[in-house]
DNA sequence: CTGCAAGTTAATGTCAACATGAGGTCAAGC
DNA sequence: GCTTGACCTCATGTTGACATTAACTTGCAG
């Protein structure tokens, strides 16, 4: 398979998979008269690569999770992705609710809803030591 | 409050209140002698910033929101973001149950995994468009 | 043989979201 | 009155992940 038709398949341009073999994550097989030859071995790389990009990794992280060949080293790599996302989860998720919320406000200027306010204090340790009301 | 207490309430560096300010993310309800002076609206709003980007935001579709005084055009746009959220909840889950398998994967070299590659063929559109087993 | 599409390398451009640095202002304390 | 520290503006640098362009080669159809 060419680059054309391995990068058509995930709907890519061929330059990134250019690029993504300049950074260490994809090492093309074989060449035929210069041009690369991609397997299904690459395949499965280039699924691996994106559903990691999909999962919030950067290329470096891919690029040594994908290097790791040892088992223990690799595992590793993963529990600490895996807690990132789970992180990226709760996140995810209070962002959600805070949009619930605002969905439901009917107030003109939501950053004067009083229900808005006490989410977004109670989200971070806003624990309000301006104390009084003097908050020029 | 000046910009360096706001700036150390969400352990931000001062320079990114200003860059969020000449973004159009932030207007200072004042300034004395030349300096920025925020009020308890002002903590409201960063946190909000804050929250829209966890929640994957970018600086325009945050500025757009909180331009959008309108309830309805912003309902509007809530909705849309409600909806990249869950898109990418979806594709936070897949990503995490393809960790999870490889987490259990004793194989040495998991892209070699018959398991792994079950799943990311099925992930993706990838139904073998390559008739036989001549891919190379 | 002649195009022409699709491949190649290498260099350079882009974009978002800051980070950094130069050079200046201002109020408080000694 | 002089230093110190936090603030100011404006300009430029950085990073990650590509995108674009230029100049060239290769494989195949007609």
């Amino acid at each position: 398979m060419q680059i054309g038709e391995l990068a058509e398949r995930f709907d890519l341009a061929p330059h990134v998979l250019r690029h993504w073999e300049a950074m260490g994550l994809l090492t093309p097989a074989a060449r035929v008269s210069g041009r690369r030859r991609y397997t299904r071995d690459h395949v499965v790389r280039v699924l691996t690569i994106i559903r990691a990009k999909a999962g919030g990794m950067s290329l470096e992280q891919i690029r040594e999770m994908l290097g790791a060949y040892g088992l223990a080293e690799r595992q590793a790599l993963l529990q600490r992705h895996h807690a990132e996302l789970e992180e990226r989860q709760r996140e995810l998720a209070a962002s959600k609710a805070l949009i619930e919320h605002l969905m439901r406000c009917t107030a003109d200027d939501f950053t004067q809803c009083p229900d808005y306010r006490r989410i977004v204090e109670g989200a971070v340790g806003l624990h309000d030591h301006g104390q009084d009301g003097c908050l020029v």
